[in-house]
DNA sequence: GATCGTTTTGGTCGACAAGACCATAACTTC
DNA sequence: GAAGTTATGGTCTTGTCGACCAAAACGATC
């Protein structure tokens, strides 16, 4: 039976008379801070969940998509009026999950760089940029089902990096192999040989351009690294791989 | 400034009065028949898009979650109680995207497995299996935004073929591994190397497992195939990758 | 039943990619 | 200067991937 056919489950519900539902949307802005993922959170002043941390976010209007609703909460949020990169990832709707409606909410990914002064732009008392280990613990609680959006979020975040080349989006307009590196290492939780790495981003074609400038060192010396400047993604599949194999000797068969 | 602060854009919206929306949830059904991929699409018997094809769908109930509702979705659609692989990709909220009122949609992507008569189930008329090369047509044309969602959802199907082994759930209970390469050859527009296919498929431990039994030869004769039964799927990274390397042999495609 | 075509499945070989590791360059601070 | 630090280039070894060949096991045909 079809959805439209009147026969369908007929007596037991109308579709004519359809359920009414508030429409949000919610965004999870992440950002590398001191070699860190970090999510931004703001403190609800408001009922429900009044006083607890929550992922920014606010009602679809009718007139706008959902794309834009999220850059627009994330304008209205951080001040920047466009992300490096701003992605739909998930819808949640379970029912009970906001306990004054039913909403069903549009989870987004925001990744913002070069951080520093953009949750300035916020009450400093309203938001705070938490590490995502520190937002994910057990002691942290997190207003409605937000602990699950961001951990659903970082899970995007780990699987993309290997597959769309989305670090460039962490590190800011001009950036060095090493900034790159930070990005995989934090997010992946692992450590990448610098030569090894070095060699495979620069041999990807088209994705990061030389900018022929070189950036100063910091205060511990070394070699000026080579300034670079975020090319095209990819479409499928980059040079860098999340290391999956702990164990060299597979013996199977 | 918060979602829930007053001042937030005051005076020009007003956050108490939430806009309501119908959601949906929308079910692209994909299957294998004849080596070609397949989607489910259902004649509309009611205004608006009258006449037309489209993908399966219904209210969403406040008393169930996206999942449930999903699943409710394709269970009146196709008789079926469970899909091989039932996941939710993506929210679609474009403004008039349904002439008669707001509707956000979230959309499913269902797998199944042995077709045939499954769709007996459903009035012949009023639904039909037909190609996605020809639902993504130009000349057809489906209700509402539903070609782009079913050509989000063949995309997803694309990428998720090589992170998380998704090709298990096209094929039956028991398969051979021609059947298998066959999902992604015709998923990927590939030929596959069945040798070398067969090699990495049965070193990936634990994905497929064999039964002990083999298949009867087709009517063209050939080595009865070894039949395997579906293990468990990858957390990331299968042992089949997407070739994006031009092949030098096979100019297929 | 012998032969042929077809399909599965196992094996080999070479090209290339990936990781471990060393070496050198170019800066810092002391 | 000398020592420490970081960036970057080079080498070598190991493993993986694809192309290709070969054998096994069937159906069809004469």
């Amino acid at each position: 039976m079809t959805k439209t056919n009147d026969r369908a489950v007929a007596g037991r519900y109308d579709p004519s008379q359809f359920p009414a539902f508030a429409v949000t949307v919610d965004v999870v802005i992440l950002t590398m801070s001191g070699g860190r993922l970090h999510v931004l959170l703001v403190r609800r002043g408001v009922a429900p969940f009044r006083g607890m941390w929550a992922i920014p976010g606010g009602f679809k209007r009718p007139a706008e998509t959902l794309d834009e609703a999220a850059k627009r909460e994330l304008a209205e949020e951080t001040g920047v009026d466009s992300a490096s990169l701003l992605k739909q990832f998930g819808a949640y709707g379970d029912p009970g999950r906001d306990p004054r409606m039913n909403v069903v909410t549009v989870a987004y990914l925001a990744v913002l760089r070069a951080v520093g002064a953009i949750v300035a732009g916020t009450d400093a008392a309203a938001a705070a940029l938490v590490p995502v280990s520190e937002a994910l613990n057990e002691k942290t609680e997190l207003a409605f089902d937000h602990s699950r959006i961001v951990r659903d979020a970082v899970e995007r975040v780990r699987t993309d990096l290997d597959r769309t080349g989305i670090a460039t989006a962490f590190v800011g307009p001009t950036f060095t192999v090493a900034e790159l590196r930070a990005v995989y290492e934090a997010v992946w939780g692992v450590r990448l040989d610098g030569a090894n790495f070095r060699r495979r981003v620069v041999a990807e074609d088209g994705w990061v351009i030389p900018t022929g400038r070189r950036a100063r060192p910091g205060s511990s010396g070394g070699k000026p690294a080579e300034l670079f400047r975020a090319g095209r993604m990819w479409r499928h599949g980059g040079p860098i791989r999340q290391p999956q194999r702990p164990d060299k000797g597979n013996g199977t068969r």
